[in-house]
DNA sequence: CCAAGCATTTGGTCGTACCTAAATTAGCAT
DNA sequence: ATGCTAATTTAGGTACGACCAAATGCTTGG
């Protein structure tokens, strides 16, 4: 059909060049109009897109398409489908969620290890403390406060592991910052994962834990955001060596494969 | 069928009691499956998963399933498909492209300010220089030493700012932490966006940011973190002061819907 | 008035047919 | 033999059409 180059020697038919043509995908096409739209917010959180037959009939593309750019918003965080009856795909905002799993598959795909995710918390919770001391509303020291007890309580491993990642994820809600927040989030559940099962968590380290974090929480209290920077800095440093510590230990098994 | 509950005074014909019952998507369930496989490094990076009918007949499944399952898998940046004879979906790691996506996905639908970019962006660099003046290769001063040269080069708004996010991320890079240099990564792309059209940019700024990244990467060169620190701190304050004071300038129109 | 059962809406899955893209191979002309 | 063209083959992309499963609303009988 199409006149070939064919090679620098060949008879041009015609001197018309045109770049090597990318045909996107029709379900592509769809999935960046809605999702445009949807970024724009015109569409409020919550409403209902329409259903898969009237888009189809809208669109005049097929079911198949229409599903698969619904998918793709799906997983970009973008909608959440029902089913049944005044079921439907329904918008919500992207929210941190969506980057908490993407950084989460970077880890474990790329086989992150537990120092670069703690060296990355050092960079990022000092900073969310001073934010957090600067901007902190009354109603974010609830969160702290309470945080704090549900620490100090007797709980089980998981109690308390939940507890010290709510405390942490509290600091960061209260800088205001929702990207800080939600990288911190991310952080968080891994490395919850990567500390859950390393049983180094004795009576001990719970208790520098907690009074490290009321530290913090005054001077998130009194406003005092260059102390909150350096005491959070303090903290997330001497956990992380704690945590190396027992790494080094640990290392002997590489599961690996 | 089933015996329903029906209320707390209905005759309870058996005392069996079941959670709400959860099916999950076929779709889904490849999905998982082979997300998981992936991640663990099943199949080596590049390696072409069965074509869509072989999974057909291998998982019993419908082409539709199979190829939705696919999508998904697509959309989280694990495969990539390609069309036409030996093509299929490849497998590849997750990378950061798609922590920046998301990212993006969350500054942009959640109207994140610049204000905000610029303190995460606050919070994360110096910290990166720090450890890049630690860990850093001489490849890695390589890397910083173009970005330089293309910095002070005299090009366009473009090839400055272009040159500016390299060298950024070359620090980032320069840190030798995967995931740290993929958030920096998505913070670039984005502050990019932020500030291209803000025309700030004048020969004044260039030289200022010029000497700013000569000195930071001196200290990375000579491997002194605290000043690495110091210096990335306040040039990155620097930087925001002055962006948020173009900012407030322009306040007056804001483009909403 | 209320609850059990039916009907409707809407997503989920399946199967088939056909189109299009890309690579290989066969064929034809020089 | 060479080199271009055309057919073939393999794979994904799109389109219908049918039917299943879930959730809700509606109706009807008590």
């Amino acid at each position: 059909m199409a006149a070939q180059p064919s090679s620098e020697t060949g008879p041009r038919r015609h001197a018309v060049q045109l770049s090597p043509m990318q045909v996107p995908k029709a379900s592509d096409v769809l999935a960046d109009d809605l999702r445009e739209r949807i970024i724009r917010g015109e569409f409020p959180e919550g409403t209902a897109l329409p259903p898969e037959r009237e888009l189809v009939s809208q669109t005049k593309m097929s079911r198949t398409t229409v599903r698969e750019a619904l998918r793709i918003l799906e997983v970009q965080g973008l909608v959440r489908v029902k089913t049944g009856r005044s079921g439907g795909a329904f918008v919500y905002r992207p929210g941190k969620d969506t980057v908490a799993d993407s950084v989460n598959l970077l880890i474990r795909g790329r086989q992150i290890r537990i120092p670069a995710l703690l060296e990355t918390r050092e960079a990022i919770e000092p900073y969310c403390a001073q934010l957090a001391a600067r901007n902190r509303t009354d109603e974010d020291l609830e969160r702290l406060d309470q945080a704090n007890t549900d620490i100090a309580a007797d709980g089980t491993l998981a109690d308390f592991l939940q507890a010290n990642v709510d405390w942490h994820i509290a600091v960061a809600a209260a800088s205001h910052n929702e990207l800080l927040t939600g990288i911190m989030l991310a952080l968080s559940r891994s490395i919850y994962d990567a500390t859950d099962n390393q049983g180094f968590v004795d009576a001990e380290v719970r208790r520098t834990t907690l009074r490290a974090h009321r530290t913090v929480t005054k001077a998130i209290r009194d406003q005092d955001p260059d102390a909150a920077n350096r005491r959070m800095s303090r903290h997330v440093h001497t956990y992380a060596e704690a945590v190396l510590e027992v790494e080094d230990r640990t290392t002997v098994t590489v599961p690996e494969t």
